[in-house]
DNA sequence: ATGTGCTCGGAAATCGATTGCCAAGTCGAA
DNA sequence: TTCGACTTGGCAATCGATTTCCGAGCACAT
């Protein structure tokens, strides 16, 4: 059916209110002052003939698109979904667009999604760049044209300004209340990512360098790597002990195959995570993890952009996560909290 | 530091290799035969000087850019981030680009998401409209501009194409499976999320006319809305039912709150979710579930927008969802379940 | 030798909005 | 009355790329 109507543009407004097509840019932005009878007449134009204008028009003249746009390695992920939704509210809120666009998992999706954005001369570009050496190339074309910041991953030397969680300091959290619930002579095991993004790397070493003796495995950042990392732990003929992973995604995953195999959780097998989005009430019991702060982190993001170019020094910002206690490491009637003291 | 580079024109490759920048354009696009000197030479200037395309230029010129936006209620909602990822794939190997943008399940940044993505001429929109009523205006306005198509969720007589589950059939699976797993006077539960979208109330309205006996209960597509809901039923003091919920994020907030609670997954209660997405490995036991077919539903999206206006008459698709057996339902060994390592 | 047709580079128009500049008009002050 | 300051509308340039049109140059056939 539908006809498509193609677009009105100034000139359509500017001859229909019979005036010239710099009157109707001027009445419509209120870029200067005008005759309050000419300016009422164009808005009635526009109005009558459904005008809309085109940004691309715009755009092209100024310079500049009011568009940000976010870069993620992947939707799935629902830490990273839940960054999304709240950066868009916070540059909603500061009168940005935001646009996000995934990078599939995959390095010439990353570097494509990265040169269409600045062929669309965004304003600027937030990015969790997949890998910590092979998305260098892309980030660095990108912050050579426009404001770009990196975010809970970081390529390491390219100098391109970065927030993030302290991880170490997530870490440190961790590690300590491992010591405090773990009984003498149980395992530790720590479920790691890889080591190729660098949030990953982090933790897996800040964990390495406090709690040496553990047992490391490594896989991917999603729940399916759970579920394999308790078959793995499961087929060592590992009976119980303090399972720390890398991510929220990992220890539901843990959970879920642990549980399945007749395990219980806290009792057997303790479970902690990362990232906080598993306080949200996907998992049972209800998990351990370190809560990222995503409100202050998008506040810094958004600071860091408004600024750019301002404070070139601060170009790392590393916030406190805080230890979130739920029921996967201690076994309690409810929520209260009371550090194993004895 | 950075010192941002200003962008390469079309005029600075033009200048640097000695031709017009017609001629640059023609060796860039290949839009016709030329000496393959001069294109060689126009080559290697663009490569030396680091040329990138300005897509505003050229989509303000050709009047259309070459991306498809997606606008969805809730980038949360895992059913959605998945269907996102997935289209994204899709379009992507159609040589399109997919820019998301979340409606942060808000009316007017609704409204603001599609006359942005209008402003800016993109080539097609894909949109979950959040209310079944009040999106329409905007969702209108959208295909009057360009093809467009609604997804999961419809506005009724919008006259806009549509794909979907077919919403009605995957209920009478669950229906089915309701009555060959409820014992004789247990209850059986419909946990519904309002009416305002059209996939909850397609489901409530089919559930409400195979089961008119069952108790409904309404809220909102959250997991939190599934603690709730469990919550509440304990309070009628239900000791046992079947339960279906309109959503799995639902339903893994209801097997979470009643697991918690002590109740037991499937002896005491039934659990049944709807989307697919609890086959992930989120949920324990496994969700029985219905799976809406995601990889059909882009095809169909992708197909549909390819050929608008071609054959207006297929403007609702609705494709077939399937049964998935898990354990919420029914207790069942299997092999997996290894025993307790004494 | 002249006409016909083809190839290929460049000039210039174009897409739509914004904005620097100019000129006509208004107003008040000298 | 005249001059300057100020207002306000319009012309035209501009952003960057594409594309239509034109003409120069060449080959080939008549």
């Amino acid at each position: 059916m539908s006809e498509r109507s193609q677009s009105i543009t100034m000139r359509d407004v500017a001859e229909h209110a019979g005036v010239s097509s710099s009157s109707v840019s001027r009445a419509l932005s209120g870029s200067r002052s005008m005759n309050p009878d000419v300016r009422e007449r164009v808005l009635r134009s526009a109005e009558v003939l459904g005008y809309e204008v085109n940004l691309l028009g715009r755009a092209l003249r100024q310079q500049r698109l009011n568009v940000v746009g976010l870069i993620l390695p992947d939707f799935s992920n629902p830490f990273f979904a839940a960054m999304a939704e709240h950066l868009g509210e916070v540059f909603r809120a500061a009168g940005f667009e935001l646009l996000v666009s995934s990078a599939g998992d995959d390095l010439s999706t990353e570097r494509h999604a990265v040169s269409s954005f600045l062929g669309q001369q965004i304003q600027a570009l937030v990015i969790i760049p997949k890998d910590e050496t092979e998305s260098r190339e892309a980030l660095e074309a990108a912050s050579r044209r426009i404001p770009t910041v990196q975010f809970d991953r970081r390529v390491a030397t390219s100098g391109v300004p970065y927030v993030g969680c302290d991880n170490r300091a997530g870490i440190e959290l961790i590690a300590r209340h491992v010591r405090d619930v773990t009984p003498q002579g149980e395992r530790v095991v720590f479920v790691g990512a890889g080591v190729s993004s660098s949030s990953a790397r982090e933790r897996r070493e800040a964990f390495a360098a406090l709690m040496p003796d553990a047992l490391f495995l490594d896989g991917t950042f999603d729940v399916e790597w759970g579920h394999q990392a308790a078959r793995l732990l499961l087929e060592r003929s590992e009976r119980g002990g303090t399972i720390v992973a890398s991510a929220d995604v990992i220890a539901l995953g843990l959970q879920s195959e642990l549980q399945a195999r007749g395990r219980r959780i806290p009792q057997d097998f303790r479970v902690i995570g990362f990232d906080g989005i598993g306080v949200t009430g996907y998992a049972l019991p209800a998990l351990t993890t370190v809560r990222q702060p995503i409100e202050e982190m998008c506040a810094a993001i958004l600071e860091l952009i408004s600024r750019d170019g301002l404070h070139p020094e601060s170009t790392e910002v590393l916030l406190a996560p805080e230890l979130v206690h739920g029921k996967s490491t201690v076994l309690e009637e409810d929520g209260a909290v009371a550090p194993l003291g004895g």
